[in-house]
DNA sequence: AATGTCAAGTCAACCTGCCTGACCATCTGG
DNA sequence: CCAGATGGTCAGGCAGGTTGACTTGACATT
């Protein structure tokens, strides 16, 4: 049947080539580990769309703005994501004292309570890996993705950061 | 404020072991890209979720419930993305002479072409990224995420030990 | 043949995680 | 002091799923 275009040894190559498959299904399992070792610690109702907060909020606070720069979204989406953490008591809105516009958001002690959790509970999952493809691996793995996640960062920046350029790329 | 919990170095040493943030950017970065080429070669109304059909559905066919199994979603959700590919021509529904309960969705001719352009922008796209970090650094990191994916999938797999198992084709 | 159970797929309703558009308050430069 | 940029909110919508209830057909037992 149908061997004009493409053929079982084609989709092979296809999914040898296709590294987008194992990278989302990765970053989802990670995403739920550390969810139901959070869940396991006492922190309930914390989503996945959270980690956007988490991992860009900076301990002195963070403008929302600034906030929904880093994590490239909306400042409505990021501010939805604010007011659940909020509501959850992790983080907290406090006037900006040199502009009046501004709101500062940054973490409670329960927010920082946490933070300190994550590490753990980052380097715990990153030992069950290890245990699957071993240490050495892991470790040129997570340092390729950094590597990576950083070039694509700089390569998608404006070229120009002085310029108020419009966004042209795609 | 609050030494008690939390310092900078603290957050330094989450961001080094959160491989879940690298991870998801670069997941999304590709299903950019691939999105970008697919609607640049004429597919267009292609989204993101629609991979999860694609890179399930065999050539010969595949049940819509064995689609949802695959790909770890409910058969309502998986329906409703072959619903949307099948209106784009990309896939069709037949009935399996074997199962009247059944049917069997495949690619059209349209849907072959379109995985057979998939190839080919698998391929562009990671020459883009060894364009960044190298060569040999990408084969080693797609290796590695080929083989945590398939450890994962076989460590989350039931422990169950082969019952007799009809209908395992593909 | 009647029956009970299970599997394949669909319909409807809902939820999450964003986005766009419209808007107000405030800041800032000329 | 006013125009325009910036910080943030309110409202609505769309994508990409979920759960639950249901229908149809397969099949094993009786």
């Amino acid at each position: 049947m149908a061997r004009s275009s493409i053929r079982a040894q084609d989709l092979e190559r296809f999914s040898r080539t296709n590294i987008g498959q194992p990278l989302t299904e990765i970053a989802k399992d990670f995403q739920r580990r550390a969810l139901a070792r959070f869940a396991g610690h006492g922190h309930k109702g914390l989503q996945p769309a959270h980690t956007a907060v988490i991992t860009n909020l900076g301990l002195e606070g963070t403008r929302l703005t600034d906030l929904a720069r880093r994590a490239a979204m909306t400042k409505q989406g990021m501010g939805q994501l604010v007011d659940e953490l909020e509501h959850l008591g992790y983080v907290e809105r406090t006037p900006d004292p040199t502009d009046n516009r501004a709101k500062i958001v940054r973490f409670t002690r329960r927010g920082r309570r946490l933070m300190s959790h994550g590490i753990e509970l980052g380097e715990a999952i990153q030992g069950e890996y290890a245990r699957l493809i071993g240490r050495r691996h892991l470790k040129t793995l997570r340092d390729t993705l950094e590597d990576l996640a950083h070039a694509l960062r700089e390569s998608a920046a404006p070229p120009r950061p002085a310029r108020t350029r419009r966004r042209s790329g795609v």
